[in-house]
DNA sequence: CTGAAAGCGCTTACAG
DNA sequence: CTGAAAGCGCTTACAG
């Protein structure tokens, strides 16, 4: 068949008008409609292979049923997992993702707002590659939005983070319980926030402990910073015996110096990751213990808040009376979440041998 | 403001019907509307900021200027770098791209499908995260469909590929004119058809220079794997002096290996990686020399391809009068595409030293 | 040269 | 209990 059926068409075919099919199909036929025209349009629609025309209800209910995802490359590049989570999440509650790239740049942003307030899109996601401020767009005030990994300087929109100090913190505990006393640390430029509140992490961590702590710190987060920094660690008199890398490229750049320098992971020293979801890590040889960014949490945060931003009759209906209730509605102060780290201990931490 | 501006309300600022509005709007007032009303009008619409609304332009038109897109993962994963080049051609053509993920599934990819139809939507685009036999759904013959990464076994619908085999053939043809006779090759499985293609290339390319290939295969193509094969590889008695990895992951894994066993890359050994869109390869230390798979090309391609097949419109507008024209309708047999690969040599090889 | 009408496909009051 | 009408926002014949 070259179009679909219509609801003209199954009332056509059940002797209806298509009134009556809308009353059915819908499930408010109780009391309006007799019972074998019923089964009449019901059997109609289903031998036509009927679903209602998603443009045309759009269209009707001024509702798209659909979120515009506005995400943008970086040197680290946009986490897939996370991307792919808010995707499922989205078509589970029946929801549509239209991605938009800004290129990082206002003018494609604009352009990519303007097409997706065209679209009538219900809500807006932002979602950052790296942790940063974002300084919100004036439409954004007009149609629900929420902030991924981003956060807004005013505080005007809600936002989702990872706690990216409670990750440091946790890294450091973890090779500190482990026995380690000496501890180097790949860290990103303090400038990148997310690399700034890691490493605040497990400076506390340390200090609290009276733990040794040598820093490197590299402008950018990638392969061979982390190579050259981790070298340096190493090669350094009374050197640390245990890395933390604040990103996961770091870690990678850290364990092929380790290789190189013929110092075996974790026999010869102990190495913990923070990752962004690159996921490099999960294949890697030797295997690394990791503290991963919970990107499919904060993923799934953001389509449910969305949602219940949105959605407000769907909500209702939830009879979920708590009193977070509130807290959802567009005129209400914005919420934001923080996410705690989940963590994959890949390959258990050596006890340090107190070379 | 709550709600965007209609052209009603624009025809009323104006002091016009809307029809005439549209008109205007559209570049067909020619000849129809007076000079002093097209500019109330286009004063009217710049004042109330008006855009026409994009679901009413779709149920109208019945054409969304949507593409749907297909995918779902892999132990590869889908190429960020083809989904990017797919979105930003889009876009540039003024289209929306509404990604659905199948999970490899078919129940999930019929819900897609059902979803999409209803949506409307122009196209399809079925993007595979590695080579493969994929097989057409029926309703993909009612909708222009094309099918990237994948092939239709019984030629129904026109494919984008890669031609795997020269890029196998480059990688070798790079390393014998570096004047290496030892070469290794670490390789996937020959179920899959990249991986059995790539080495087919690389075969009979050293075939016809008499060249010995040390091959060892691994069943999936992994980092671990990688580095094992290449182990075994390196350790080997009269180990080769180059290295061809069939995949990116193989060659980390290969990479790592080298540092474990103190080989230096490039100078004791040469490597040559071919890529599959995961971008492993550019911070890696050493860099390596590399040849992709022209993600991006075929993207492009894929999404011109997909407008020319439903636009014809616009086709027949480009004035563009050449024979290729005929092959784009619908009705003309499927052409597949294949194309070359990229090179990208980061690392130049060094020149065997014949031990 | 302009305005009223039809229609894309749907749902929801509103008469009968 | 059912059908005709209105309207979501738009464009395109078609009368005037």
């Amino acid at each position: 068949m070259a179009h679909k059926a219509t609801a003209q068409n199954v009332a056509d075919l059940a002797g209806v008008s298509r009134s009556a099919v809308s009353l059915v199909l819908n499930g408010r036929a109780k009391g309006h409609i007799s019972r074998v025209k019923q089964q009449a349009i019901i059997e109609a629609a289903r031998r036509l292979n009927y679903t209602p025309n998603a443009v045309a209800l759009s269209l009707r209910s001024r509702r798209s049923r659909t979120i515009g995802v506005l995400t943008w490359p970086d040197h680290s590049g946009v986490s897939v997992p996370m991307l792919h989570a808010t995707l499922e999440k989205a078509t589970a509650e029946g929801y549509l993702l239209i991605f938009m790239d800004t290129a990082n740049d206002d003018d494609h942003q604009s352009r990519a707002l303007a097409t997706l307030h065209d679209r009538q899109v219900d809500a807006l996601l932002v979602i950052a590659p790296q942790l940063i401020d974002y300084r919100p767009v004036d439409v954004m005030s007009t149609i629900p939005t929420i902030l991924v990994n981003c956060l807004d300087p005013n505080g005007g929109l809600t936002s989702i983070v990872a706690d990216e100090y409670a990750a440091g913190a946790a890294a450091a505990r973890l090779l500190i319980e482990a026995g380690h006393r000496r501890i180097g640390v790949v860290a990103g430029s303090p400038n990148a926030m997310d690399s700034r509140l890691r490493l605040e992490g497990v400076e506390a961590t340390a200090a609290a402990e009276h733990i040794d702590l040598s820093v490197r710190m590299v402008s950018t987060p990638d392969i061979t910073s982390g190579f050259q920094a981790a070298s340096r660690l190493l090669l350094a008199p009374n050197a640390p015996t245990a890395l933390i890398c604040i990103h996961e490229r770091l870690a990678l750049g850290a364990v092929l110096s380790a290789a190189s320098l013929n110092i075996a992971i974790p026999t010869d020293v102990s190495l913990v990751s923070l990752e962004d979801g690159e996921q490099l890590a999960p294949q890697l040889v030797p295997q690394l213990t990791t503290i991963n960014r919970p990107d499919r949490a904060m993923a799934e945060k953001a389509v449910t808040l969305t949602l219940k931003r949105f959605d407000k009759d769907r909500f209702d209906q939830d009879g979920d009376e708590s009193t977070q209730q509130l807290t959802f509605s567009c005129s209400a102060a914005p919420r934001h979440s923080v996410v705690a780290p989940g963590r994959v201990n890949r390959a258990p931490c050596r006890p340090a041998d107190r070379r």
